[in-house]
Order: C-alpha cells, then structure tokens, then sequence
DNA sequence: AATGAATGAGAATTCATTCAT
DNA sequence: AATGAATGAATTCTCATTCAT
C-alpha cells in the first residue's frame, strides 16, 4: 500500500514510546534502558537510536506524547460535558481517574517524569504549561459554576489548586499501590472535594455503610 | 572518650545520607551517582562503600532515615497539640507544609522514593507502612472530632484519604516548582478541605479580597 | 543501449569514489561514514555495499583509482614532454603540484592512504609499487640528462628518493595547511633542489627581491 | 615513599600516552580503540577515561606530547651544536632521523596526525605552529652561514620550505615502509640538499660506489 | 536497481565496588 | 579510618551490513 514507508516511522515511534512507558512502569525511571525498550517493542538494540537520536530523545517524547494524549482525552471529555460546568468538573475528575488515563503504565510514569522534572527545565517546563492549563480550565469552571448557582465568596484560586494537588496525590497513591486506594475511592473523595464548595451540585460524601441519613444533623 | 568510635561511625552516615538527598535534590535520582554524594559530603570516593555496603542499600537507609525523621517531627507536633482533634489536625497540616519538612531538599527526596517505589517492593513497603499510619492518625482524629462536635454520617475513610492525596499532590507540585503554589496557598488550601467537612471548626477559605459577607448567598 | 548497463555500474562505482574523497577530505579517514559517502553522492544509505562489498573495499578501490588517474596524468605528461630528460623532470614537478592532482581534495586523501599503510598490506604494497615506479622514472631521467650534459659521479638513487621527498613533503604541508606553503613556492623549490645537481639545466634559485647578481659571490 | 601518590598520576598518564602511540603504530589511527591501549599499556578498560576524560583528549595528549618530546630534543641538540649554523643545520637533520625522534613507534604516529590534521583545528593548530618554528630556525641558521661565508641572493625562505619538505617526506617514506629507504639515506640526502645551496659546506653528494673523482667534471 | 528500515556487533563511556596504601 | 586509583560490568551510541519492498 501506497505511504506504507512514511507510516512506518510513525508507527515505530509510536511502539517504541509505549514501550518505553511499560518499561518505566516496570522497572523504574532509573533503571530503564535502551535495551529494555527494544526487548519490550520486539525490535533490536540499535534501532532506538534509529528513531531517537539518544535516551534523553526518546525519554522527553514519551513524556510529550503521554501529555498529548492526555490533553486531547481530556479535551474530548469536555466537549462531551457540554456547557454545564458541573458536568464539566465531574468530566475532569472522570478522565483523570477514568480507564484510558489513570492506567497501571502510564501513572507510574506520569510519577517518574515528576520525579524527574525538578532537574530536569524541559520535563519542568512542560509540567507547568500542562498544571497551568489544567488548572485554568477548573478555574473557569468553578467561576461559572458560581456565577450561574449564586455562590459568592470562593477563592477560585484555590479550589482549583486544592483539586489539582487532590489528582496528583491520587495519581500518586494509585501510582505506587493501585489496591490500596483505588480510582473508585478517588473519584468519591473528589465529589465530596467539590461538595465542599458547591454542597448543591454535588453529592455530599456519604458514609458508605449508612443510608439516607447521613446528613450531618442540624 | 568509649563510644567515639560508634559515634563516628554514627555521624559520618548521617553525613552522607544528608549528602544523598541533597544529591538526589539537584541532580535527580537517576543521575544520582556515589562520587557525587561523597563529593558533597566532601569526602573520599570510596567511603560511602565503606559505611553502606551498596548502593542500594544508601538508598535505602535515606528514605528510612527521611521516614524515620519526618515520623518523630509528626508525633512531636501532635503531642504539641495535645487532645482537641482540630488541634491535632492543624498541627498534621502544619509539619506536613513546615519549614522542617516541607523543603526544597527533602521533598524531591520524597518524590524521587515514591516514583522508585512502585518496582522496589521495599520503597513501596515504608510507602505503605507510612501512608496507612498517618491514614490512619487523620482518621482517628477526624472520627474523635465528628464524636465530640455532633458530626454525623461522615465517610471518614474518604475524609483521610482526600487528605493524604491533598498533602502528597501539594508535595509534588512544590518539589517541582516551589514558586507556583507554595506553602501558605497549600496550607489553605488543606483548611478550606477540612472546612468542607467541619464547617464548624475550619476556616472556610475565603476569597483573598473579599469581607466578612463571603458565605453563600442564602 | 547495448552496454548500458555496465556503464551506469561503472558511473556508479565513479560517483561514490569521488564521494568518498570527498568526505574523506572533510571529515578525515576516521570518521568517514559509509552514511557520509552516500549522502556525499546524494544516494541512498544500503548502495554503497551493493556496489562495494565493503567499506574496506570502497576504501582500497578509491586508493587505487587515485593512483591510477596519478599515474595516467604522469604518463600523459611525460609523453608531452617528449625525449628531453630535463622536460620530463619539470613534467614530474608540474603534474605532481599542478591543478590536477594537487586539489583540496585528493591530497588529504593521500595523506589519509599514507597514514593507514603501514598497517594495511594492501594500501603498503600499492604505495611501494607506486613510489618505486615513480623514483625509477626519476633516476632514469636523471641518468639520462647526466649522460647527456656530461654530469658525473651523481648519485642518482639518492637525487631520487630526495626528490620523492620532497613532493611527498609538500604534498602533507599543502595538505594540512594549504595557505602555508602554496602550490607555487613548492615548484620553485623543486627546480631548486634540481639545481642544486645540475646547475646548467635547472633555474638555480633567485631569492624573490634580488635580480641578476644573485649567484653566490666568487 | 612521599609523593608516590601524586606521581602515579603523572606516570600513568606517561604510560597511557606511549600505549597510545604504539597502538597507533600497530593498527593505525582509525583502528585504535580505547581497549586496544588500555591492553597496550596493561590495565584495564575503564582506566584510560580516568587519566584521559575522553578518546578525544586522549589522543590529542599524545600528539602534544610527541611534539613537546620534539621540540625539547630538537633544542637539546641545537644547544650541543653551539653557535656554527653548519653545525646546527646537522644537528637538526641529526635529531629529524635520529634513533631518539625517528622511530618505527613515532614515525607513524607523525603520519597519523597530519592525515587528521586538516580537519581537525587543534591538530593543525599544533602541526602550524611547530612546522613555523622549525622553519625559522632553519631559515634564521641558513641566513647566518650565508652571512658568515659570503653566500648571496640565497632565497632563505624557500630553503627552509625545502628543507622541511624533505624531512616531513622522508617520515612518510620512513612510516610506510622503514625497509625502503632507510634513515642514512635520507640523511645523506639531507647534506646533498644543503650542498645544492652551501657547496662548500657540506659534503656534495658522493654517487656510492665511486671513488674521488666524483665530482662533476669541469 | 534502489531505497531506507532493521540488525547486531563493537566502541566509548560511566560508575559501583574493591583494594593497596 | 580514609583515600583514591583500579577494575570490569553495564550502558549508550555508532555504524557496516543486510534485506524486504
């Protein structure tokens, strides 16, 4: 088939950062090397250099790739919310704990590159373009959402700081240990986050033994 | 003096585990090497070898001892505070975003251990024995709170776990970039979450410019 | 066309020799490519290997074609130079520091050919069977024109291996540093050295300032 | 013994840079390998990249130590020579194909680095610098004894060019193929072409066979 | 014939660890 | 105890060569 050739390269690329990603995810930032991802894509030593130029290359990629995909799942996620921002908000907290993002390869490699960024200026950069815009969007939703609800008062600021630190530590404990919270657990704690601000929009946590009650009394 | 050989002995692992994490701080990790921490301990290449017998081992002996400290600061706040569990939980926030804990030093040491802990079945151990106990002490506290002022149906599984995602995200984003969220808005931010579920006894976070009328309207 | 085949075969095998002076004059012996080569001849990486077995035998092959345009250029010289012996030693001197051969581009070549051969068979006997052809024309010119002008008791070996010397000499100045020496200041020190055995025939050498009364005094 | 410590380095380095040059001589420039001169001098691998930070720097040591080693004979002998410019005229051609400089390990060496040296700055830097030294004080020795004996119009520049021409073509003749044409000859050729410009100072070439009478006739 | 992706051996370099002093 | 030179295994990277298209 025509352009077979020219999909190869992207196709290799493509292998080649899912791999590196298992890898992380397997072994360790520290402990991934090159041979590591041949092994895991099913190609030969010399080929990563082939596509990346050098380690350093190949790592960065992965991080921009896993943050692109990221933000285009993301994305879609809002559009698919609409134009409420409660729907919006749960959206968030549905992508970043939901079965595409918050997976067993790529958290652990979403904590790697942290990890890595504090001395490294490209991952930092790209970990704050990424924090910033993402926590812009909770901003604007959470202004919206007051706006249109009648709450006054909110420092929208750190609602929006607050969630995105509620994410990352998740990420974080579902990083290391998947079973000892769980992306379930997460997404409640992170309704009742919001419960905290907006008590009318959303469900305010419930004790998960009692039943209809479990209204603070008075 | 008797004990001076013990004490030395002592001293200079102190010495080189301050050095490690201080490494680990600026050049990450990964790029950790041995002649980099003896150099920053200002010693000779081959001593680290000589008080830990790997490096595997230094490694670990620095997370321990990073553990073992941040432990006996947290237990020392909370005797401070004594029995009122507000109190206790205040005190929780405030070594957990201190000026003793929380510094440009120790905080990438604790984000470097989590992203390695995943495959270091020893990392993830601590990990877990560290994060169930101060689960667990958020828990106690909440629940004696929830006891003595009438709260009533609160999930206080949930409330622990938001709290030690809250913490842990506030540490990443710190260890990363220090200057985009910082200490204080952190510290508010951990009020305004705990104002959410005891509305009684936490400063409901109030919008910085904002008056007394900040509440929600009706 | 008849032969076609076989022509575009040897135009191939021309090109990617050329390109391989090229690159060798550029980069150095060390560290030319067969990936330099062929981008040096605009074709693909996987050619050179089709028309050349091997690295090894595109080297020896450019060697050798070298050579042999050296020596086609020389015999064309000499044959315009006729019978006289004087004429064909200023053919030597002239084809060997003429715009042919002594380019940018082949000497450094040489040098590269030269400073591989003591170790490589190959390249050694191709340098031997060149430079004792070379000084035997040499000695025989000179034997000729002694014969002729009546010079005697000349050592004619020793007249010949200096005067290989001394182009191969200026070959390695204006190889490395072509603005140092020049072209033209190397002949002139050839007819110099020629003079220095047969003072009637060659231009003894007149310092550049100076005219007639440039003989030594007495 | 005192100072052991610091001297080993300077030794090691000494012995890595002759290691260097006999595997230079053994396999050629473009074959030698870190390992080939780690064996050479009789220790291990890692060994070079800590005396020497890269191949690079390696290699280019030893070039500054084969010209250093040089340029200290050299003046040794001038000195010896005192202050006749016959004498010291003999004396460099004595050093350039002495047992001390032009040696099958050396010789090759010489060669290696001038193939390199056109495209690599800081090798021809080197070669310009100690090829303009040598000539002055060719030059500077020819113009005292065309002073001191009468010698007019002499070109002393091109002389020098000369001279240094023959030399440096009498090391490649003499790196290729020692057996050719053989320091003694080349020495002897060496006086001829002094003798070409200072008849009466040095000996004019004897063809070898002949007796007395070997002088040109009339 | 030509391409350029793929392979894998080989080289430089790094670095944990050992050890003589 | 301490030093820092030495070792050698591990790792990244290069590159000649092969091969499917």
């Amino acid at each position: 088939m025509a352009g077979s050739r020219a999909n190869v390269k992207h196709l290799r690329r493509e292998q080649l950062i899912e791999a590196t990603m298992k890898t992380i995810a397997r072994f360790g930032y520290a402990r991934t090397t090159m041979a590591h991802v041949a092994q895991a894509a099913g190609l030969s030593q010399g080929i990563v250099n082939f596509y990346f130029k050098t380690k350093e290359a190949l790592l960065y990629e992965t991080f921009v790739h896993l943050a692109q995909e990221y933000e285009a799942l993301l994305e879609r996620a809002l559009e698919r919310a609409g134009s409420d921002p409660v729907a919006g908000l749960v959206a968030m907290i549905e992508t970043d704990l939901g079965r595409e993002v918050c997976t067993p390869t790529k958290i652990p490699v979403w904590l790697a590159f942290w990890a890595e960024s504090r001395c490294r200026p490209k991952y930092r950069d790209l970990y704050r373009k990424l924090t910033e815009q993402y926590s812009r969007q909770v901003h604007d939703l959470c202004g919206k959402l007051a706006a249109q609800r009648g709450y006054e008062g909110l420092d929208l600021e750190m609602i929006s700081i607050g969630f995105v630190a509620l994410i990352d530590g998740f990420w974080v404990s579902i990083g290391i240990a998947p079973d000892a919270v769980g992306r379930e657990k997460a997404r409640k704690a992170c309704h009742a986050y919001f419960a905290g601000f907006f008590p009318a929009e959303f469900t305010p946590m419930l004790a998960p033994t009692v039943g209809e009650e479990n209204r603070r009394a008075g």
